[in-house]
DNA sequence: CCATGTGTATTAATACAACAATACACTTGG
DNA sequence: CCAAGTGTATTGTTGTATTAATACACATGG
């Protein structure tokens, strides 16, 4: 469904976009793809129906989703699915930049953080 | 003085605090180093003194820093400075873990993620 | 046709962050 | 001693973010 941690501070919706926005990116969802109902991720989750709405309803307004009305969301089809490489890079950049500081502020040699990263992107 | 970014959503207490606790785990903050008042913090990032103030309050709380009375904040004599680098990579785990899920969802591979995060490193 | 399924507009409840303006207790240093 | 420097407690206000509760409009499909 989706890696929702109702527990983080982060805000709900925002995990959920956030997390559409990786996967269509990545292409772990094409264009087309029907997504699960707000009553069923709500449900599943434990969460209200209108934080999925809501988060639904911003990713229709940046283009990720279209509403297929009666049916439900759907992966935009004029959304670059699979975007280039370095677009997906893009992405992952203001956490690489925060990661590389607190790293340093720690004064941590970059090897070792280099060494647990490739680890943890082993799975 | 300290990184704040008043803009960011993380809250400026929050930014202070965690910042002290990895520049003293680093060593950048030795024992005994008094900090900058808080009406000097406040004025240069035009921000409120009672914010800073909470910040210092917490980091007291945490054992970070000590009260001298009527002199001001410095760091705690009885904090572990410069902990071990298995302790300080233990402040960055939770980031990591974050960047190497937000990576796969990207279905981005390791090497460039590396790479680049390797060059991030460097200064 | 209409029960059932979509998404959502609206309103409210709650919590939090930050600011502002004081006043206070304390120590230093001349 | 006392002016000037610390941090802090207090109270109130403002703005915002997040989630929830409810009711609604709409399309589907037997």
């Amino acid at each position: 469904m989706f890696a929702i941690q109702p527990t983080s501070a982060e805000p709900i919706y925002r995990q959920i976009v956030e997390q559409l926005r990786r996967m269509i990116a990545g292409g772990q969802l094409s264009a087309g793809d029907l997504l699960p109902s707000v009553r069923d991720v709500a449900g599943f989750h434990a969460i209200n129906p209108m934080t999925v709405s809501r988060a639904y309803g911003m990713a229709e307004t940046e283009g990720l989703l279209e509403r297929l009305r009666g049916k439900g969301m759907a992966v935009a089809a004029t959304t670059r699915g699979n975007a280039t490489q370095a677009q997906r890079m893009t992405l992952l950049e203001p956490q690489l930049q925060a990661l590389a500081r607190h790293a340093q502020e720690l004064e941590l040699p970059s090897d070792p953080v280099l060494r647990r990263l490739g680890r943890l992107l082993e799975d």
